[in-house]
DNA sequence: GCCGAAGGTGAGCGCTCGCTTAGTGTGCCG
DNA sequence: CGGCACACTAAGCGAGCGCTCACCTTCGGC
């Protein structure tokens, strides 16, 4: 679905689908400042400042600051579900597909933080229209864990009383590493991702993976 | 340490403590508005209106906007921590007491949502000053939480590799429930905390308590 | 070499913000 | 009953906000 071309790791730039050039700066420099500040603490002139601009220019680009924040946070839940939905659609078993969507799914909240913080966060800034779509993403996003925890029930592999709720837990537990995780903390995206990997397998009463 | 007397099910509204009359109805107001808009986005004249006093008013009782949403940090992360510390200080074994302290903590986060959703996302709105003093108090929560942990692993009863790394994640669960959580929704405060400490306690590798 | 479109700027409009100030009503003390 | 401390209001100040507008460059096509 999404255009831009994956990486070996599975890490994107996201941003390279936003043209011209200086609509991009533009985006980029918003989602700095608003997971910096929060999107009603940033300023236009702040944002602009930041793409090396005139405030003025932001408009010929974005037609109102809150456009800014709707397509920042469509570009991310895209980008959110598609991690989860590679994870859930590879072979193995659930366990296997629970843990490799865990997995990359807090890598990308950890090492896409400033991002991830801004589309997690700041939906509540979002109009009426805005926020229904992403909602409708929210959905999505909700059904392709619960599919694969759904999967691992049915094939016996995990023991899960409440499915629904373990899900939202399951989900609660990745979105909220975008509000603690710290570039200058002592853990690298990659062992917080086997961390949660390993206690959500625990959580949906599975053997640890031992490949 | 905390003058607001307990109740039976230590559900307490702690803004009994604020006086006079005036000044508590204005931090009432506050949280409400904060926990709807953000603290940016509320405005000094929404929080009086609320209130039903005149915007001027406000400056009689708070010198600062910023004022407010420090008292209302500070008296939250004090409730919190007091619920932490009863249940790390209770009676039984580690499983007992971490199933209890992730049960009552995020009771309070459901239950007390607009409450907790205040003091743990509007922590970056506060000056460096006032950021200290509640960060300090964090530290005091995670070693409440830690403390337990370490129990259980000395006791044998926990199976957990990377202490610090489950403390914070079980931090983490808890204190997001206070994003999700829906008052109209499907569960109850105590429903969440039931299943929640039952998360908690597969996540440190002890067996379900079945009392 | 001229032209229009596209992308940019400097100045500033109208508005709302956090906060202040001068004045008002009320009740308690002697 | 006079006086005064206290809690509060009406009005508004200076600043900064999101956003607009008149104008300026640059550049490919003919």
């Amino acid at each position: 679905m999404s255009t831009a071309q994956e990486t070996t790791g599975g890490e994107v730039e996201p941003w390279e689908q936003v043209t011209p050039d200086a609509a991009r700066r533009l985006l980029v420099a918003a989602v700095e400042a608003f997971a910096e500040r929060g999107y009603h603490a940033t300023t236009t002139r702040d944002i602009a400042g930041r793409a090396g601009m005139s405030p003025a220019a932001l408009y010929i680009h974005y037609k109102t600051k809150e456009e800014l924040l709707h397509r920042i946070s469509r570009i991310g839940h895209d980008r959110a579900l598609d991690i989860l939905r590679t994870a859930a659609r590879a072979e193995g078993s659930p366990s296997e597909r629970l843990a490799e969507a865990v997995r990359s799914f807090v890598r990308w909240h950890a090492g896409r933080r400033t991002t991830a913080r801004v589309v997690q966060y700041e939906l509540d800034a979002l109009g009426p229209d805005a926020r229904a779509e992403i909602l409708a993403l929210r959905r999505q996003v909700d059904a392709e864990v619960r599919g694969i925890v759904e999967e691992g029930v049915a094939a016996g592999d995990f023991d899960v009383p409440d499915v629904q709720g373990s899900t939202l837990a399951i989900l609660s537990l990745c979105i909220d590493v975008a509000r603690w995780f710290n570039v200058e903390g002592p853990r690298t995206p990659d062992e917080v991702g086997a961390l949660y990997a390993d206690l959500v397998l625990r959580m949906v009463g599975a053997a640890p993976a031992t490949p």
